[in-house]
RNA sequence: GCGGCUGUGGCGGAAUUGGUAGACGCGCUGGAUUUAGGUUCCAGUGGCCUGCGCCGUGGGGGUUCGAGUCCCUCCAGCCGCACCA
């Protein structure tokens, strides 16, 4: 295929032009890639959508640069894999259901149709023939068969957990649902309520999920520490304290056994076998329990509430003093995590001490801070090492030689022994939902779960369901839970839970590259392609999605399906699309937000804002800060309405000029307008140009402004190439472009010479802007290069090193670190050559003349600093 | 509460390895072209003085010939916290 012979319009219309170009990629199957051995691979992945109905403009910055990235290293000639799929199980589907009695199924394919549509206008460059559908059987089928696979290794299990319970819609909430405590639709009092759940040993992993963050050296270094932070590896010691006038000891686990001597309490979670025991007996305290009982699960909540307590009237032994030592229910204290038990240790940890002042309870200094730390008992506990005091045997210990001294000694009178521990806890997979992928597993009359097997795969969700009743519609269906197990006719009960639908994402990228294999889960191509080169996505899933998807390559790792460690070699975590918020405050205090779109901003002569008004009354209404785009702030923006206004390439090329990739990117309308305006400057450059007929080729002479201009041409291409491949700066890279094309446009040179350098710039901005504005770029580079390959076809430009030489160089001259003249120097000069003229300098003598010349500082080719004194 | 991040003109941002602060764009001011402009083009644009000077990268302190960049400390904002995706 080559470019035709051709002018371009004199108007840059991109509703033409863009369709054409896309109808010529669908046409020609220009993303549709294949496993080539002869090439070198490059796998971009874009992290998929959940189908909400419209695309924000959250997806178009993720997928602009997934796209960017993709189309450049084509150019580069590797064989580029970019797949898009949709992640469309979820809670959305299903509060449409309820609220509009649409079938979540019907919702999800409608919003994907409509989503899929959005995308192929923004022209990215996807192998659309593997498209995968989470809520899809063939998809979801493998990955009920894989659960079966890790139930058979020991790798699943089921045990009680703890919900949020909403007692009058009779269901369970997920946190986000929880409002102040309350149900976000009943408003009741949520409850927590234990239930039978499943979850995958993502624990047996956390050594390898920790050890191998350092393979990654490509991932951006916050990411690896918050997920080193939320794996939280410790090194402590499991303790046993026996219990006074009851039989057993109560089990707690420290990482702090330096400080065993200030115990002066233990705090237990209100769902605590002690806190049961104790609390038959005592109403005051089975009401304290219950109370704690009404809250929501959620870690931010439970460690930001007020520290309660109350004494179980139980306690224990001190196992190296014997002393007595009070056992309190503290609402601080969960069951799920460690062994639902904590020793407090008010003197040297704070929350400890905290629950210590509010109950009066006694602070015992047992650590002593070394030389020069601040340590006020009155104040505030110290959690620093020391060395130890009140302690006994043990006094003048270090923290770290009184760790190993105590452990010993736990272990040797067996009251406790060493320990690593984990902040992460197993996965917790199953949900109480009906939009997800049902749990391959049955019950017997036993109650015994047996997995489905595979010829009974998959377990079909059924799309007709009824979301009249109360919680998931499955628990009602008869027609779904009734069934045998499996090989025989023996009536069982199916289980009605769904998985967490971080398992569906867990494995897509995988199933990308074999999207259309039938009879397994993953063949060899997932081999050639994995591990993904480039994944792209937000930073908010830096922990949980990110870490659950390291989990599970491991799993299939281990299950003989793909070979290597981990599934992205290199993380780009984008930043957040934000914009202004305007809202007015009803004598009620209740605020109603109002779209940027819909509102006027008054600026002075200097265009500072002075105040807002809605057009609609013209009154005013204020200015409520820039924050994430969204619903409840109604600041979003559509990107559909830009696309029909502006077109793709604008909406593309503004997204990655306004904020580097990683940043939040700040919304701004006339922005896009700029953005809109320069690429009809460089189409208006291209069109002048190419209608005064065809350029000779003619040889440039590095000296002279042709020279200059070609010099810059090149060093353009050196500083995009960098951007766009090692630094991921796409802003900048666009400002080199714009830069260069402002030295283009002042031109003022139609001789054969000047003709053949510009038609050479405008041919590397064509290649420049090829992976931003494909569609513009496409058509320029064909009407510059008539006979030639497409642009998608063409090679990234290389840089001519002969064009980059240079005959003198810009030194700055400071005195004392001020500027006080720019020199020019032959590339050649030495240190004394500068040093010379630098002082020589009429402006600089002017500041130098006053004192004696203490030292010169020379930084070769770049700057002279005299320090005068 | 715990973990992570970010603070630079009127605004988005640039300064890549401690070396010219403010590239590029928006906005604004003035001018030109046009029947008209929400078009296009030209010039100016950190602040204070309007002289070639001084000040200036969230606040305060420090290291250095030299700090937006390194160290200490304080403040503000944002993201995540395991059933939103």
């Amino acid at each position: 295929m080559t470019n035709p012979t051709a002018t371009l319009d004199e108007r840059y219309d991109p509703s033409a032009i863009e369709p054409a170009v896309q109808q010529r990629w669908r046409d020609e199957k220009v993303f549709e890639v294949r496993e080539d051995p002869a090439r070198e691979k490059f796998y971009c992945l874009s992290m998929f959508p959940y189908p909400s109905g419209r695309l924000h403009m959250g997806h178009v910055r993720n997928y602009t640069i997934g796209d960017v990235i993709s189309r450049y290293q084509r150019m580069q000639g590797r064989n580029v894999l970019q797949p898009m799929g949709w992640d469309a199980f979820g809670l959305p589907a299903e509060n449409a259901a309820i609220e509009r009695g649409v079938p979540p199924a019907k919702w999800t394919r409608e919003n994907i149709a409509y989503m899929r549509g959005q995308l192929q206008r923004l022209g990215f460059g996807y192998d659309w023939t593997r498209e995968i559908a989470t809520c899809d059987a063939d998809y979801y089928r493998w990955e009920q068969w894989f659960f079966g696979q890790l139930l058979e290794k020991g790798l699943v299990y089921k045990k009680q957990a703890t919900v949020n319970w909403d007692p009058i819609d009779q269901t369970v909430l997920a946190n986000e649902q929880v409002i102040d405590g309350r149900g976000w639709r009943s408003g009741a009092l949520v409850e927590r309520r234990d239930i039978p759940q499943w979850f995958v040993r993502i624990t047996a992993y956390a050594d390898e999920l920790l050890d191998d963050l350092d393979k990654l050296d490509e991932w951006p270094e916050p990411v690896k520490t918050m997920q080193r932070n939320w794996i939280g590896r410790s090194q402590g010691l499991q303790l046993r304290f026996p219990l006074i006038d009851h039989d057993g000891e109560l089990e707690v686990y420290t990482t702090r056994p330096d400080t065993l001597l200030g115990v002066t309490c233990m705090a237990v979670s209100a769902e605590h076998p002690l806190a049961q025991l104790a609390s038959a007996g005592n109403p005051a305290l089975a009401a304290f329990c219950a109370d704690c009982r009404m809250n929501s699960v959620a870690e931010a909540v439970v460690e930001t509430a007020e520290k309660k307590g109350m004494p179980l009237g139980i306690n224990v032994r001190h196992p190296l003093t014997g002393a007595t030592i009070p056992v309190w229910a503290a609402n601080f204290v969960l069951m799920g995590y460690g062994t639902g038990a904590v020793m407090s240790v008010p003197a040297h940890d704070q929350r400890d001490y905290e629950f210590a002042q509010a109950h009066g309870l006694p602070v015992r200094q047992v650590i002593a801070p070394a030389a020069g730390e601040n340590c006020d008992l009155a104040a505030a506990a110290f959690t620093e090492y020391g060395v130890l005091i009140n302690s006994g045997e043990f006094d003048g210990l270090t923290s770290a030689a009184a760790f190993d001294a105590i452990a010993d000694r736990a272990e040797q009178q067996g009251f406790g022994s060493r320990k690593v521990q984990y902040r992460l806890r197993d996965w917790l997979v199953s949900r109480q939902r009906y939009w997800g992928c049902p749990i391959p597993v049955v019950y017997g009359e036993d109650g015994e779960p047996i997995a489905e097997t595979a010829d009974r795969l998959p377990v079909r969700l059924p799309d007709q369901v009824d979301f009249a009743g109360i919680g998931s519609p499955l628990k009602q269906m008869a027609s779904f839970y009734e069934t045998t197990l499996p090989g025989t006719a023996t009536p069982a009960r199916r289980e009605t839970d769904t998985f967490d639908t971080f398992m569906e994402s867990s494995w897509y990228a995988q199933r990308f590259c074999c999207a259309d294999l039938q009879d397994g889960m993953l063949d060899q191509r997932a081999n050639y392609w994995m591990p993904v080169d480039q994944y792209i996505g937000g930073i908010e899933h830096a922990v949980l999605h990110l870490l659950y998807a390291r989990f599970f390559h491991k799993l299939l790792r281990d299950a003989g399906l793909v070979q290597s460690d981990e599934p992205f070699k290199r993380l780009l975590t984008q930043g957040m699309v934000c914009a202004e918020t305007y809202f007015r405050r009803a004598d009620t205090g209740k605020l109603t937000w109002y779209s940027p779109a819909d509102v006027d901003v008054d600026t002075d002569d200097k265009g500072r804002v002075t105040g807002a008004r809605l057009r609609a009354d013209g009154q005013p209404v204020e200015v409520g800060g820039v924050e994430k785009m969204s619903k409840s702030k109604n600041n979003g923006v559509d990107p559909q309405h830009l696309i029909e206004r502006y077109g793709a390439d604008t909406v593309r090329l503004y997204t990655m000029a306004a904020a580097p990739p990683d940043q939040r990117l700040e919304w701004s309308d006339s922005a896009v307008e700029g953005a809109a305006r320069f690429l009809r400057r460089v189409w208006r450059l291209a069109h002048d140009h190419l209608a005064r007929g065809p350029v000779i080729a003619a040889t440039i002479p590095a000296d002279g402004p042709l020279g200059d201009l070609r010099r810059r041409i090149h060093e353009t291409i050196a500083k995009v190439s960098d951007d766009v491949s090692r630094r991921y700066k796409f802003n900048t890279a666009i400002a080199a472009v714009m830069e260069l094309f402002n030295a283009l446009s002042s031109l003022d040179d139609t001789s054969p010479a000047g003709r053949s350098v510009l038609q050479e710039g405008l041919e590397v901005i064509s290649l420049l802007l090829a992976p931003i504005t494909p569609h513009i770029a496409e058509v320029m580079w064909a009407a510059l290069r008539p006979g030639d390959k497409p642009v998608t076809e063409a090679g990234w430009p290389t840089v001519d090193e002969t064009a980059l030489t240079r005959t003198s160089i810009e030194v700055v001259v400071q005195v004392n670190g001020k500027k006080r003249a720019v020199l020019q120097l032959p590339v050649d000069a030495d240190a004394a050559t500068a040093q010379r003229l630098a002082l020589a300098d009429e402006n600089v003598q002017r500041f130098t003349a006053d004192g004696t010349v203490r030292k010169v500082v020379y930084v070769k080719g770049k700057l002279v600093n005299i320090v005068v004194g």
